[in-house]
DNA sequence: CGTCATCTTGACCATTTGGTCAATAAATCA
DNA sequence: TGATTTATTGACCAAATGGTCAAGATGACG
């Protein structure tokens, strides 16, 4: 999977600090926002030497962005279709809140690239991610035919998942601006929430 | 509330046009990647001509950002409280999907607004968004104590619908991507889901 | 140590972009 | 109609920004 050669230890050092930096100061300024004099700054290089590593900002960019993908998208793959069915769908929601919780500048650059029309990633979600929910589609029909989780649409079990888990990253600032708080502490109560929320929806009546 | 002033029917003309294609620019690209240009094109007019109507970039921005804003929480304080709790709360749901569905372009740009730190509209989230709120975080609390709803976290109650609701209209590429559609017709299953969603985690046990 | 490859940078360039201004055109109105 | 106010624009400017390049510094290695 991954081609990269780095062949000293100083570019192996040197692609790591400006990728940090770069998902630092594009998840929070978006691509057009952020500026290579900003990438540098935080990766303490100069400009030039940063530009000697990557060939563009958009180069930059596309690599932070595709790095991302693959972790962003794997908890859905992990639904095991043997396990029990509501505790795998809980599990993948569980997963994906820690993933907000530990991974917020990802979450963030993921979010901002789709609000902009995903230009540069609109295939994988045509393609690979279409193929993966489909999958999984499938599976929760199948659970709900067999009376193993309530009969609701698929789709949208999964893009709501999605949403109310992004949430706490992307809209971060919003909920810790309503619940007065600066620490990840509600990170627990969201957890019983959704918890609560998707036991309440999955559970079939007659339970 | 409305201090404008148009004194003539061209300004008033002409700074509704601007108003308009300046959503359409930012919500599209996002401040800094709005150009003034761009929104000149849009609205038909020259950009000096622009800039005759408005002083700069930032307060033509700021306009339809807090232009936006009323309409954007009204939905929250119609929630009445002699009401029943259930429909009222799934109201609000319902509500808040057509906001998505019939302003996107509102949608996106608050949800740019607030990734980006909301920098200009934290006062508003940490003032009047959060006292309404807290207002009818209360209400839920005594319709929990009262047993008319389950005994949910309110907060993040909010917090979710919220989350589901605008993810429609702020991830719309990704779900059309991966329901493959192009129009809105999905609207009617989301609200179906959305309805089954909520009244089974907010209908009290033993009902 | 000497040589070669890698790494770093100051100076520079072209383009984009927010914004100004003086001059002109179009309304408005007495 | 003529005068005055309002609206429009081409030309222009300064700053920001993505990117280049030649020259020098630093490492790797026989």
């Amino acid at each position: 999977m991954n081609v990269e050669k780095p062949r000293t230890r100083i570019q192996q050092k040197n692609r790591e600090r400006i990728l940090n930096a770069a998902l630092d100061v594009f998840s929070a300024e978006g691509f057009r926002g952020a500026t290579i004099d900003q990438i540098a700054i935080a990766a303490e290089l100069s400009k030039p030497n940063l530009l000697y590593y990557f060939p563009s900002k958009e180069a930059i960019y596309t690599e932070v962005l595709s790095s991302l993908l693959t972790t962003w998208l794997d908890p859905l793959q992990a639904i095991d279709s043997q396990g029990d069915p509501i505790e795998e769908i809980l599990g993948y929601v569980r997963r994906k809140l820690e993933l907000s919780r530990d991974f917020p500048r990802e979450s963030r650059l993921f979010a901002n690239e789709i609000l902009r029309g995903a230009p540069r990633i609109l295939d994988q979600i045509e393609g690979p991610l279409r193929r993966m929910v489909d999958d999984k589609v499938a599976l929760f029909q199948n659970w709900s035919r067999d009376g193993k989780i309530s009969p609701i649409d698929p789709f949208h079990l999964i893009f709501s998942i999605w949403a109310t888990t992004q949430h706490y990253a992307d809209f971060s600032v919003q909920v810790r601006g309503i619940l007065r708080t600066n620490d990840d502490a509600h990170y627990v109560d969201a957890e019983d929430f959704l918890m609560t929320l998707y036991r309440a929806t999955l559970t079939p009546r007659g339970n």
